[in-house]
DNA sequence: GTATCGATTAGC
DNA sequence: CTAATCGATACA
């Protein structure tokens, strides 16, 4: 197996949520657990762009819950939801402008079968396809909140992007996309493109 | 204080 | 389509 990289640097982070959020796709990411390394590829992201994005959780100002998006980037947003699910976020851009990008699937990579034992799942797609199975399959939970992504246990690798056009077995669910924008705006290996596919839309 | 809903998921 | 299940938020 080659070397899984290094964590990237703060400068990454530092720069604005969809340039990021592009900049995420195809990285690895990785959780050094108690039962060893866990990891996968990101293969779909979603931007949440400052106080101005009515469908983030800093539309409304900062608040104990959310103070993690307002802070430095390149950290961890970990929130919980729907009292059963955790969600990871990466804070972006500078402290005080509250722009994160959640990390909504991932093509596993390492520690498939400590993967599969926390999911309770054992076929790969659908280990870590949409925002709450990525954070079970990783082990994440509220106690990542806040943890510095420079620095591990929970990290992104600075190797270069697999831009091999990587698929989740379901389909293209490979993409940015701004939750304030409809029709979302995809990126493709690459090349933008249009999709509605999802119900639902903007949070309210 | 109570009521409503959610950056979701699994199952029917 | 709905239940699960609880924290955040809206409102009286």
């Amino acid at each position: 197996m080659r070397a899984a990289g290094r964590p990237l640097p703060r400068a990454f982070y530092d720069r604005p949520v969809t340039v990021v959020a592009r900049g995420l796709l195809g990285r690895l990411l990785v959780h050094d657990a108690s039962e060893g390394r866990l990891a996968g590829i990101i293969v779909e992201v979603e931007a949440y762009r400052g106080r101005d994005d009515e469908a983030s959780h800093a539309f409304r100002g900062k608040t104990e819950r959310n103070a993690v998006m307002f802070g430095p980037p390149g950290f961890a947003y970990v929130y919980f939801t729907y009292g059963m699910h955790y969600c990871l976020n990466v804070v972006t851009g500078a402290e005080g402008v509250a722009s994160a990008v959640l990390v909504r699937a991932l093509e596993p990579k390492l520690g498939l079968d400590a993967m599969s034992a926390r999911r309770g799942v054992a076929q790969l797609e659908r280990l870590a396809r949409g925002p709450g199975c990525v954070t079970q399959a990783l082990g994440l939970d509220r106690r990542l909140n806040g943890s510095d992504l420079t620095r591990g246990p929970l990290w992104i690798s600075d190797r270069s992007p697999d831009r091999r056009g990587h698929r989740v077995a379901a389909g293209p669910r490979i993409g940015i996309r701004v939750a304030t924008e409809r029709p979302w705006r995809f990126f493709l290996a690459g090349n933008p493109c249009v999709s509605g596919s999802r119900r639902g839309g903007l949070s309210r």
